[in-house]
Order: C-alpha cells, then sequence, then structure tokens
DNA sequence: GCCGGGTGTGCACATATGTTCACCGGCCAT
DNA sequence: ATGGCCGGTGAACATATGTGCACACCCGGC
C-alpha cells in the first residue's frame, strides 16, 4: 500500500475502499444489471465486463471508475447481500412469533423476505456454491455469520434451550443450507402460485423435520 | 422426429443421440476437459467451446462432430452423472450395514464415492442450482430420481420403516440436499486432511440429526 | 477398387471482449 | 473566478470467441 501524505489527499479508489458503501447512481446501477443478469439465470461467473456495462446503461469504461475488474463487482454484491440477511434476522426478530406454528410463521416470512429480495437472494444461494472462489469465500463468511446470528437468535428466545452451543450451531447451520437449497426453487420466476405453495409446504416440512430431530437430540457420546 | 427411411440411413448427430452413450475417444476428452474445467472452479455456464476444445488437445471446429453446442455438452455430462449417481446407490447397497453406526458407515461410502468421482460429483453439485437452465433441469431430474431410488432402498431394509411414504420422501430429500450441499465444501481441492476429517464428521452429524427427526415423526395433522 | 460417410484439420470472418488513453463537463474548496 | 478532482465519454488496440467451408484421412460395403 501506498502511504499518503495527508489524510485527504486519497485516490478515488481508495476512497471507494473506505467508504464501503459508496452510493453512487451509475455504481449501483451496475451492480443492479449484475444482480439482473444473474438473475435471469446466467452465473456470475460469467458475466463480462462490457455486458453489465450495456445492461447498465453506461459505457465500458465507466465501470473501472467503481470496480477493479467483475471480482471486485462480485465482493461489493456480497457486501450488499450480507447486509440483506442481517436485515433479515432482524426483520423475523421484531415479529413476536405465535405460540402455535412458530416454524411455519418464520419460514413465511423468509418466503415472503425472499420474494422482496429475489435479486440479492438469488445470487447469494446461487453463487455460494459456483462463484469465483474468492466471491464464493466470501458468501460462504456472510452465511456462516448469518447462522452464527440465527443460533444466537434461537438461544434468546430459549427455544431448544436444552441445546449445547455446538449443536445449536449444527441445526442451525442445517437449517440455513436447507434454506438456501430451497431458495433455488423457490425463485424460479416461471411458477405457478399452486406449485409456490407446494414448495413453501415441502421447506416447512424440511424445517419441521430438523427441528424435531433438534428436540429429540440427546449428547450420547456422538463425538 | 424425422421418419428415417431405412434403419440403416442415418445422421451422424441422430446416431449420437440414438446410441447415448456413443464412446469415441475425442468426444470423451472433451466431456473430460469440460468437467476438468468445472472442477478447476470455472462455472459451467462460462466455458467457451474454445477453450474446452482446446484443453482437450483438438481444433475447435472438431467439437461439432460431437455436440451441436455447450449446452449439449453439458446435458450429456448430466446423463453420465446421473450414471454415476445411481451406481453410488448401488454401490452402497451391495455393503452390508454394520448394526451400529449406520449412518458414520453409510456418510463413509459416501465421501469415499465422492473423491473417486469428484469430477462428476462436483458437476452435478454445482451446476444443480447454476448452470443453464436445461442442464440445470436435467440435474434435478436426476437427483429427485436418485432421491427416490434411494426411499425405495431405505423402505426395502425394513429402516425408518413407520414412516408413510410421503414422509419418506421428504426425509431422503432433505438427506440427498444436504449430502450435494456438503459435497461443494468437501472437493474443494486444497483441504487439509484435519479439516476435511471435521467436514466429514459435520456432515455425519447432520445426517444424524435429520435421521432423528425422521424416528420422531408422527403424524399429527401436519397438512 | 472404389465410394461414402464419419472424423479431424486449417483457414477465414464477423463479432465480442478487456483494457488503455485522451478528452470534457460539473462541483467543491480555495 | 479558478484549479483540481470525480465521473462520464469515444476511439482504438490486441486478443478471443462462435461458426462456416473446403479439404484430408480412415474404414466398411458394394
Amino acid at each position: 500500500m501506498t502511504e499518503r501524505r495527508h489524510g485527504s489527499r486519497r485516490s478515488s479508489l481508495e476512497r471507494m475502499r473506505d467508504a464501503r458503501e459508496q452510493r453512487t447512481p451509475t455504481r449501483e446501477r451496475l451492480m443492479q444489471a449484475a444482480l439482473e443478469l444473474v438473475a435471469d439465470g446466467r452465473g456470475f461467473g460469467s458475466l463480462g465486463l462490457r455486458e453489465v456495462a450495456r445492461a447498465a446503461g453506461v459505457v465500458p469504461t465507466a465501470f473501472y471508475r467503481h470496480f477493479r475488474d467483475m471480482e471486485d463487482l462480485g465482493l461489493a454484491l456480497v457486501e450488499e447481500g450480507g447486509l440483506t440477511l442481517r436485515r433479515l434476522l432482524r426483520e423475523a426478530r421484531r415479529d413476536d412469533l405465535p405460540a402455535r406454528d412458530i416454524i411455519r410463521h418464520s419460514v413465511g416470512i423468509y418466503v415472503e423476505y425472499l420474494r422482496a429480495h429475489r435479486l440479492h437472494m438469488r445470487f447469494i444461494a446461487g453463487e455460494r456454491l459456483n462463484g469465483p472462489a474468492r466471491v464464493r469465500d466470501a458468501i460462504r463468511r456472510e452465511v456462516s455469520r448469518f447462522s452464527e446470528d440465527m443460533a444466537e437468535d434461537l438461544r434468546a428466545l430459549d427455544f431448544l434451550a436444552h441445546l449445547p452451543p455446538r449443536v445449536m450451531r449444527l441445526v442451525c447451520d442445517l437449517v440455513v443450507a436447507t434454506m438456501l437449497d430451497a431458495a433455488g426453487d423457490l425463485l424460479d420466476d416461471d411458477l405457478s402460485e399452486r406449485e409456490r405453495e407446494r414448495l413453501f409446504d415441502a421447506l416447512v416440512e424440511r424445517i419441521r423435520l430438523i427441528f424435531l430431530g433438534a428436540g429429540a437430540w440427546h449428547e450420547e457420546g456422538t463425538g
């Protein structure tokens, strides 16, 4: 890194780095365009710089004003997606849960959230396995963090309070993986309401199954 | 389908279509090359025809002798991958299971199989969500079929015999999704033996958790 | 022995891509 | 008012891509 003489003497890129949340219209358009292309079925890794610029309605060179290259864009998207994930938990936390059908209710929130933020969710759900290495790793970190927070929340709610932290974490990892997996299906655009409902029910049952197992868990020298 | 006059008057492509398992050296090299590129972290969707041809050591135009385009190659790969999946079940079926640690044992078989067929498995595990639409759908069909066969096997073994078929299927879907998800991690090449073991244990516990839930399942008007 | 079809090659072409460069208009702080 | 930077533009480049065409080889059936 080049040391800088005065605090105010910073290049555009440096500035961009520091203020992680630089909100400039074109920068946003570029990210949005990339998300939309991804949502249209193209893997992020197969996107071209020019393609994204074109979709964003700017000339290719403008891209460089905001991102070093595609991978950089990808990482920015992961960061945004991570924020979105965190907001999901906050939202679910705010809703006070009914004593009955907690799971169905929670999954409902999730699915609703999926539709409201389909672009981000599709991106993280899809590129979690396939994306360019650095992007993929970044996503995994975010998802792991999400699962961690979820475990904390459940504990705070005295939900499955008998589980030791390690197992609680295991349960949450599995739940999160299941939800993200389902996201892949639930976000297929062309889907009748009937099919969507079926997928929803299936997801509810999967989660239910997991928590059923969690409830039945007792340490039995499983190490 | 165009009807053909004599059984022997068929174009190259027709022939290729009919004999699903055409084994010609270059064709195989092309498929292999594509698999290797995918395993090196590149999403299948981002592969170019020339790139694959180059990796296979043939000239680009030779590609057309065997596949209409990339998507066609992808579908062929799915078919091969499907076969691989089915062989996994057959293999697991042959091994007579110990009364104790059935799950750990089975997961062990799976992980071993993963390593033995890492290219295929990585392909189907990775492109299941991300690939070109038709490829993705084809993979889902294969996976679904796999899950179906697994349910059948479990029933034949009187494993979880109390579950109605619908629930058995639910359980297997979840197990399969979990295994494929784990495949993504387990197939990261650069992984210490220690980490690999940790991932293995984590997978075992996840599966255990699911089956624990399945054991505790009882129809309680869950509709 | 030759003919035809399957397979692989070389060359060519139009088009797309990533990246560099020089330029230019607004906006801010001086 | 002005000078400097930020964010935008257009032209240009080397290189890569998908695809079509004509040719060369090998082989099995007439």
